[in-house]
RNA sequence: GACCCCGUAGCUCAGCUGGAUAGAGCACCUGCCUUCUAAGCAGGUGGCCGCAGGUUCAAAUCCUGCCGGGGUCGCCA
């Protein structure tokens, strides 16, 4: 429990002694009663919006209210002075010992600090990110959807929930079938048969050599290596089944090692055409066709947009309408196969049926268009009891010292993912995918990036961590015999810990919990990286305070106690660090190189 | 035309589930290395929070309407 979460449960009981007392009306509702630290830290350690937020329904006016509470809060355990402030702020300050207390919890807790019972027992979620189509290697613009997602479900996790991470294949559909030719003009090359351009269009027409990328080469190697000669002649209704599942297959392979040198995994990898071959589709529609969710209708052309070839037929549609969505949306291609959207549907129904309710999506940005109709959906589906967050990631601009670099893909030379964490590491390209929230435009700067310098916040993030190990290793030097294991550090005489700047560290690290819960909550886990900034900025901050004030230094010759209390405090605020690049997934080095 | 995202310091962006005097980095200016890592720190300059209304004790935050940038728009995935 954070501090501030166990000074709102004080409050709350001051509040309901009150009612008791007949000070209050009985029945209030305190679920608005808030505690945070204020803006100022000047206005003490932690605040509360208790009075403002009850004067209404109590009939009462705020600063009276607060000042009862207060005189009740400040003989609390623990509270310093509770004072009134503004239109009806309470603000306590704490006793240092109730700051240096929560620095021991998190000592002890280690990397699991901030881990909190916030979704325990709430409904297991499912979050769904990548997705890459399997035509080919994942570039940069998949490794922030992959990364939000990975960091996100580890976010959850830290936050008491059960998660499940998961990957939806899009195996089926037209895209696929451009995979399989392209494939196909490979396994020809193999053999021998290099096609042009023309060559691929007059022997299948209709069709356009879609992946010329050179990655499909090996692909069709091997499938010449495992099928010989035997397709080469053979007509495409024969070879496609063959050469999608082998295409496919390969690609999946290939993405699945992208993501591996990233760091990524997910639990659970789901195929579209599974889900429709399984009747899936056909059960959810039907489900939803059950419910009057269904009709025949026919759609009007959108406005303000020309479209030669629209013409009024009538549609399988789902009544998305009826779920917050602008209009109905088909189902069923004039060919009779199900569009894109009804096995999607098929697929969170599935999701659904699994057990997950609580579903995530993480989808690039050019999928906004998409959101409504799939929230819709979720809650068809689920009857109201599910419900679906979409995290759109924004494009990624990849540059190189402030020059955009180009980015291709028809010509086939598009940045891969693995090209550039090859580049610059994956611990840096996943702490820069978390350092803009999912919604914004992100600069990735190839340069700065492998900077060790401000401009990097990975290098700053680490380098605090690196420099509170660093100080340990010079106590080392001061005090040959000295026990630094964690037990040590935690039986440390902590209340020699009582300077303004390490007190503030304290408050900081203190912070952490709350700073988990919250990022949990709104789905966004960039926060943790603002968070984690302010934190060490603080670090570097009272650290070089030593340049001036040797007394201030973390080792401190002649003084083992209060060595061993700072190097507590150096190792508190490692802890906080490690815990938050664990969410990201990134490494908590104890020296920089 | 409709829908979604964005609009905050010269630049890049936090803050947006309403709270106190709106923050950070970069850039620019001024300081600090016989030093636990100066790979850093301290200070300064810099704001009609796109515009106009509304709700509220309280609005950068919520609502409405505009303006500007981006994205999307039946049988692509």
């Amino acid at each position: 429990m954070s501090v501030f979460k166990e000074y709102l449960s004080i409050i709350q009981i001051q509040l309901e002694v009150m009612a008791g007392a007949g000070e209050l009306p009985p029945g209030l509702d305190f679920g608005r009663v808030s505690v945070e630290p204020p803006r100022e830290a000047a206005h003490g350690d932690v605040s509360t919006n208790a009075a403002m937020v009850l004067a209404k329904p109590a009939q009462t006016n705020p600063r009276a209210l607060a000042t009862a509470l207060a005189a009740r809060l400040g003989r609390a355990e623990g509270v310093v002075s509770a004072e009134v402030a503004g239109p009806g702020f309470i603000n306590l300050r704490l006793a240092p010992e109730v700051w240096r207390a929560e620095l021991g919890r998190a000592l002890e807790a280690r990397e699991r600090y901030g881990d909190t019972d916030h979704g325990t027992g709430k409904a297991p979620v499912n979050v769904e990110y990548v997705s890459a189509n399997p035509t080919g290697p994942l570039h940069v613009g998949h490794a922030r959807g992959a990364v939000i997602g990975d960091a996100l479900a580890a976010l959850l996790e830290k936050a008491g929930y059960t998660v499940l991470r998961e990957y939806y294949i899009n195996d089926a559909g037209a895209q696929i079938d451009k995979l399989a030719f392209s494939t196909f003009a490979r396994y020809l090359e193999a053999l021998g048969e290099a096609l042009t351009e023309e060559s691929f269009a007059a022997r299948f027409p209709g069709m356009v050599w879609e992946y010329r990328g050179e990655y499909l080469a090996p692909v069709g190697a091997a499938l010449a290596r495992s099928h010989g000669a035997a397709l080469k002649n053979a007509p495409p209704e024969t070879w496609l089944p063959v050469v999608r599942d082998f295409a496919v297959a390969a690609m999946m392979a290939l993405i699945k090692d992208d993501l591996a040198a990233l760091g990524i995994r997910h639990d659970v990898f789901t195929s579209e055409r599974a889900i429709v071959a399984a009747g899936k589709v056909d059960e959810a529609l039907t489900a939803l066709e059950g419910a009057g969710h269904i009709y025949t209708g026919v759609l009007e052309p959108p406005k303000g947009m020309v479209l030669d070839d629209w013409e009024p037929r009538p549609q399988t549609l789902f009544r998305a309408t009826a779920f917050g969505d602008d209009v109905d949306r088909p189902l069923m291609k004039s060919d009779g196969t199900w569009t894109y959207f009804a096995a999607d549907i098929a697929y969170h129904w599935d999701k659904a049926r699994r057990g997950y309710l609580d579903q995530i999506d993480v989808w690039g940005a050019d999928h906004g268009g998409y959101v409504k109709r799939m929230k819709a959906a979720v809650s068809a589906v689920t009857v109201g009891k599910g419900a679906l967050d979409v995290k759109l990631c924004q494009l990624v601009n990849l540059l190189e010292r402030g020059q955009p670099v180009r980015m291709s893909k028809r010509a086939g030379n598009f940045v891969t993912l693995r090209e550039v964490v090859d580049e610059v590491g994956k611990d840096v390209v996943r702490f820069m995918m978390l350092t803009r929230k999912n919604d914004a435009p992100l600069d990735f700067d190839l340069a700065k990036a492998t900077e060790q310098s401000l401009d990097n916040p990975v290098f700053y993030v680490q380098y605090a961590h690196a420099r509170a190990y660093s100080a340990a290793r010079h106590a080392k030097e001061a005090f040959p015999e000295l026990d630094l294991s964690l037990a040590a550090l935690c039986a440390a005489d902590l209340s020699r810990l009582d300077h303004r700047g390490e007190l503030d560290l304290i408050r900081s690290i203190a912070g952490w919990p709350r700073q988990v819960e919250m990022a949990a909550d709104a789905h966004e886990p960039h926060r943790l990286a603002f968070y984690l900034f302010e934190l060490v900025a603080a670090f570097h901050s009272h650290w070089s305070k030593g340049n001036a004030e040797p007394n201030l230094r973390f080792v401190v010759p002649g003084d083992r106690a209060l060595t061993l209390a700072r190097l507590a405090l150096a190792r508190g605020v490692a802890t906080v660090i490690a815990s938050g690049l664990k969410v990201f997934g990134v490494a908590a080095v104890e020296e920089l190189r």
